[in-house]
Parts: structure tokens; C-alpha cells; sequence
DNA sequence: TATCCGATCACCT
DNA sequence: GGTGATCGGATAT
């Protein structure tokens, strides 16, 4: 399956392009550790005039990934612990992007469970206990079923993919490679302002996502 | 420079 | 369904 062209995140408005990504698959080939991926089954909107969006009120040193040309990554930290991912959408200097929440692995599970049990030793100290085993069922889905997870599994940070070109870059996005599913649309996830706006998006059915 | 608070995760009840 | 961990970045003073 090709990568998505430029023109595929510069000719659609937001909310569409946070729609055609379900289904499409999200990849990190890191020459140093191996390649990694998943198909993306659970996205949100953020849009300029939307409360919940970083860029709603100007920019700053913080969200200016945002303010890029579509096709680009803009990747922050939540929590001062984990890192989310976003794919920027709309014009050029219009701060708008499409948060991607949740991932069904398809290659590369062996290396996400050994980041998710690296973070666990080197996270919180309540978790350096915890394992995760991508050969059973539950570990799988449990994988990169977040926000947070989904950027560990595939080895995504601030420091190295914050502006980095999905077109260009060791991250893009092949596809669509799932054909013929249904799509719910709900209220985003954990926010206080703009909470009513229904701009997420899942595959319907898929265990993978976040939240039921 | 001081205060406020979060686009999460995992454990607990 | 509730909550702690944990601190950088945005905003106010």
C-alpha cells in the first residue's frame, strides 16, 4: 500500500481528513530499531475556533507544529509524561489537526511490547512492575489502544517528531488498507471545554479503540 | 515568579 | 466511576 501523497492532507478540510484516516495505517521505520505500525481506528478533530483545541487561542513555541502545512506532525506531551500524536490538517497558518487515539498493530508487535515494558521500568514507579505479552490477545489489544500507548508502542517522541513531514519523514501513513466498516462519530475524550462537539470518529466494532 | 491545570494511564472500588 | 502520579507551558500578577 503507497504512502499518502501531500495533496491527500492538503484537499481535505479537518473533520473529513480525521474521517479518511480510519482505516488507514500509521508506520514509524526506524532504521535503528526496526519498523512498526498499525491501522488507525480512533481519531478526533480539533478545529481553530474549538475551545479544546492547543492553537484556539495563538500561537505559541508549544503548539506553532500546528500552525505548518498539512501533513505535518505535531507531537506534545500531556501530563508532562506522555506524548500524543496529531496529524496537521487545514491550510498554512491555521492551527488545526486530527489527534489520533487509538491503533490496531499489525506489524512490529514483538518491538511494541518491549517499549511499552522498556516505559514501564522507566515510568511511574507504582507501574515498573507491569509486563505486557503482544502474543496473547489481551496484550495485544492492549498494545496501542491510547493515545499515550500508541506513541510508546511505535517509538514516537516530542524531541524527534515533533515537524517531522509525513511525507518526507521515518513516520507516514500508508493506505487505506481497511475497506467497507462502519463509522461512529461521539463526543471527544477528557475534556472540560468543548466537550459537547461531536468530533470523534471510530471504526464501529473494532476492539481496539480507547473507550467503548 | 507564582498559580493553575491538563486531548492519560492503570489501579482501585 | 473515582483517583493519584507529576511538572511544563500558558496565563496572570
Amino acid at each position: 500500500m503507497p504512502k499518502l501523497p501531500l495533496d491527500f492532507y492538503q484537499n481535505h478540510d479537518t473533520l473529513t481528513l480525521a474521517q479518511l484516516l480510519l482505516g488507514c495505517e500509521l508506520v514509524h521505520e526506524s532504521a535503528d530499531e526496526g519498523t512498526t505500525a498499525g491501522i488507525i481506528v480512533e481519531t478526533e478533530a480539533y478545529l481553530i475556533d474549538d475551545p479544546a483545541c492547543h492553537a484556539y487561542r495563538r500561537q505559541t513555541p508549544r503548539n506553532s507544529a500546528m500552525f505548518g502545512p498539512a501533513g505535518t506532525l505535531y507531537v506534545y506531551q500531556i501530563y508532562n509524561h506522555y506524548n500524543c500524536i496529531n496529524i496537521v490538517a487545514g491550510p498554512e497558518g491555521v492551527g488545526e489537526a486530527v489527534l489520533i487515539r487509538a491503533l490496531e498493530p499489525t506489524e512490529g508487535l514483538e518491538l511494541m511490547g518491549i517499549r511499552r515494558n522498556e516505559a514501564f521500568k522507566t515510568g511511574f514507579a507504582r507501574y515498573r512492575n507491569n509486563t505486557i505479552d503482544p502474543t496473547t490477545a489481551d496484550g495485544e489489544r492492549n498494545l496501542a489502544n491510547g493515545p499515550g500507548k500508541l506513541t510508546i508502542a511505535l517509538g514516537i517522541s516530542r524531541s524527534e517528531h515533533n515537524f517531522s513531514s509525513l511525507t518526507t519523514g521515518a513516520i507516514s501513513i500508508r493506505g487505506p488498507v481497511l475497506h467497507d466498516f462502519d463509522m461512529v462519530t461521539t463526543t471527544r475524550i477528557g475534556l472540560t471545554h468543548g466537550a459537547d462537539l461531536p468530533y470523534r470518529f471510530y471504526v464501529k466494532g473494532n476492539s481496539y479503540i480507547s473507550k467503548k
